[in-house]
DNA sequence: GGTAACTGGGTTTTT
DNA sequence: CCCAGTTACC
């Protein structure tokens, strides 16, 4: 292990080195696609410390767990004692060990619980009619819609008036109603010990921004550096000024050509605004892409939405090179050496070709020496992906995806976290009516009477099963009571372990009951009991659980063999930060990339613009475009003249232009004239139906 | 009265 | 595949 200088800055460029080095008031590093953003960051954490920085004043900012973990693991030096550790995690993550570690001045109980934005619709739909929003009149927004409201607001700072004009005006005639149900979701929550995702981080700013606890709050820190810093939203970016007030001590790294998540009230302007801001903001460039070959770059730079005062143009440097790329390089051709391969863009003529084409392209990279986790296919959407699933099962290509459905969306594993939230936070009104009407013969109706006998929000409502029992039918009453028997007798223990395990016994029998392959999902239980009993507290174990749930019930079981190869499928979003070889881009076809839901406004289609950028800066040296021309259940929309629907007016001709253009094999049906046959079939069956009116036959 | 079983229509992205 | 709305059954 080498010690002292360069120590930190090994390795780094000299773009890199001002970065990681600079000294005084607050920075700006503009890092593009693939240029060493991370190894910037982990590499600043480590000239900080050489500078005298404790690791535990050094607090790290990301919005992935994975990316919090990645970093943490390659900033923290192998010989450091592990209290000697960087504060590091998600903005949420972080706001909840704060929290955690103060709930009694929250008044919240110690194991309040978190709940998901699943949860949070359940709990306007409880409210919902009481605020005069029934669905009897078509137009009343429903409980999910009012919960995206909701986030909009509160992650955006703006009233519910403003937020309906401008993003949901379909609800207008409902802003009184909504102001009026949100008031009562936030008196519920507090009722019943309740967090969602937005309050983590409105009482971390409020505990900020307290003249007693936020000079206490902000002195836990000599430095903050915050990852993606394009993507914050008004309450995070608030949260970043009131950490340092004037700027010193902090480093925001982003790009805002990145930016996707404004669904999520991110908007990149907070880091366009960093300037004003912080009037001796330093800016870094990373422009030199250590990533991609020349060829994709091409593209990428083609791409990139540029904004004024942040232009960016990446430079290759796996492909030295007497000329500098640019906009524009397009224009170079096919013949070009030292580039790597043109992007190539596929027309399939159906979406049934485009998967095949997939398939083949995936096994020919196989072939040629790639692992399948070489490879990545990226979508827009989860459901892009169905058909090309369905074809690697038949062909034997394992795969693995990310995004989309997730493991604690299973009926049977909100049911565990519902028995453990009612065991760690008995005021949990939602757990309670989840966990009560798990068992047969409970429905909305007594489980609502059972939870007012229970009086929730009055103290120790475990106290008062016996009593709320009496309120079920005597003929579902023994299951009930057996099931709570035992959780009841799992909040008087101590150690996580216990109470995880009798957790799961409680839920033995009314799972199998509910469900037909029971089995399974008890093992599925089985592994959640187990992962819970290793961490501190049962509150511990749901908490990320609902903060970074597995993607699937294997991510639960531990980290993947390491001789098993999947190919991975994923949707853009969550293929942010990293990297493949190779890099295959379905569905560029009208309504899914750029996504139709997105296109009514100008900012909706830039985001999408910018999906598309992140996209095709994952690939390191070959990049698939995938343009199937008909797909079932969609109207294919005007055609440009280009023969790619609107696709190119999307992309640009320049964009085109970088790519080399091939067709997919149309399919040839095995059988050509299957009519024939069809009718053979019906006379054959006539002849069962008997011989009285034959003239037609019956076909299939 | 209350629950379960059936049917038909619709599906972005995630901490 | 999930939700809402409806019908059938205890």
């Amino acid at each position: 292990m080498t010690t002292g200088l360069p120590g930190a800055l090994a390795g780094l460029n000299d773009e890199q080195r001002a970065a990681a080095a600079h000294q005084g008031g607050p920075l700006l590093i503009l890092a593009g696609a693939g240029t060493g953003k991370t190894r910037t960051l982990v590499a600043r954490a480590a000239w900080l410390r050489e500078q005298g920085v404790p690791a535990s004043r050094i607090l790290l900012l990301t919005f992935t767990r994975r990316a919090a973990d990645d970093m943490l693991a390659r900033a923290r030096p192998p010989d450091a004692a592990a209290a000697d550790r960087i504060w590091g995690g998600t903005f949420h993550a972080i706001a909840h060990r704060i929290i955690r570690a103060h709930a009694e001045s929250f008044a919240l109980p110690p194991e309040f619980s978190v709940i998901d934005p699943a949860d949070v619709a359940d709990v306007l739909d409880t409210l919902r009619a009481e605020h005069d929003l029934v669905g009897t009149r078509r137009r009343a927004p429903r409980a999910a819609a009012c919960a995206d409201i909701y986030t909009r607001c509160v992650n955006t700072s703006t009233p519910v008036a403003k937020v309906v004009k401008a993003s949901y005006p379909w609800c207008a005639d409902f802003v009184a109603q909504l102001g009026g149900l949100f008031r009562a979701y936030g008196a519920h929550k507090r009722a019943h010990g309740l967090v969602d995702f937005d309050d983590l981080l409105l009482l971390w700013r409020a505990a900020l921004a307290d003249p007693a606890a936020g000079p206490a709050l902000r002195g836990l820190f000599d430095a903050v550096l915050v990852d993606e810093y394009q993507d914050v939203n008004a309450v995070q970016a608030d949260i970043v000024r009131r950490l340092r007030p004037g700027g010193a001590g902090l480093t925001c790294v982003g790009d805002d050509a990145q930016a996707i998540y404004a669904f999520r009230g991110a908007d990149p302007a907070h880091l366009r605004d960093l300037a004003g801001e912080f009037p001796d903001l330093a800016v870094v460039r990373l422009v030199r892409n250590y990533r991609s070959r020349r060829a994709i770059l091409r593209l990428a730079n083609t791409v990139r939405p540029q904004h004024e005062g942040l232009e960016l143009t990446l430079t290759a440097t796996r492909d030295a090179g007497p000329e500098a790329d640019g906009i524009g390089a397009g224009v170079t051709g096919p013949g070009d050496r030292g580039a790597g391969l043109r992007p190539v863009l596929v027309r399939c003529h159906d979406e049934a070709t485009q998967a095949r084409e997939i398939c083949a392209r995936v096994l020919d990279g196989h072939e040629a020496g790639l692992r399948f986790c070489d490879q990545a296919v990226l979508v827009r959407a989860a459901g892009h992906s169905d058909l090309l699933e369905i074809e690697l099962s038949a062909r034997g290509i394992p795969f693995v995806k990310y995004g989309g459905l997730r493991f604690t969306e299973a009926a049977h594993v909100k049911d565990f976290i519902a028995a453990a939230r009612v065991v760690a936070n008995p005021a949990d009104n939602l757990a309670w009516f989840r966990l009560l009407r798990l068992h047969e013969g409970i429905g909305p109706v007594l489980a609502r009477r059972v939870m007012d006998a229970l009086a929730l929000t009055e103290p120790a409502p475990l106290e008062r099963w016996g009593a709320a029992a009496d309120c079920l039918p005597p003929r579902v009453r023994p299951a009930v009571s057996a099931t709570l028997g035992q959780l009841i007798a799992a909040a008087g223990l101590e150690r996580t372990a216990d109470r995880a395990g009798i957790i799961l016994s409680a839920l033995h029998d009314p799972v199998s009951a509910r469900y037909a392959d029971a089995a399974a999902r008890l093992a599925d239980l089985q592994r959640l009991a187990d992962a819970a009993a290793s961490r501190p507290s049962l509150h511990e174990a749901l908490v990320e659980l609902t903060l970074d749930p597995p993607a699937s019930g294997s991510d639960l079981a531990g980290r993947p063999r390491i001789d098993d190869d999947f190919l991975v499928i994923s949707t853009v979003h969550s293929a942010k930060g990293l990297e493949w070889p190779v890099v295959h881009l379905p569905q560029l076809v009208d309504g899914f990339v750029p996504s139709d839901m997105a296109l009514s406004t100008p900012a909706g289609e830039a985001e999408e613009h910018r999906l598309f950028y992140v996209a095709v800066t994952r690939a390191r040296d070959q990049l698939y475009l995938y343009a199937p021309l008909r797909l079932h259940h969609h109207r294919m929309a005007r055609d440009d003249g280009h023969g790619y629907g609107q696709l190119s007016r999307f992309l640009g001709a320049s964009a085109l232009a970088c790519c080399d253009v091939e067709e997919a094999a149309p399919p040839r049906p095995l059988i050509p004239h299957l009519a024939p046959l069809a009718q053979t079939i019906g006379r054959e069956l006539d002849a069962l139906w008997g011989a009285d009116t034959a003239d037609t036959p019956t076909g299939i």
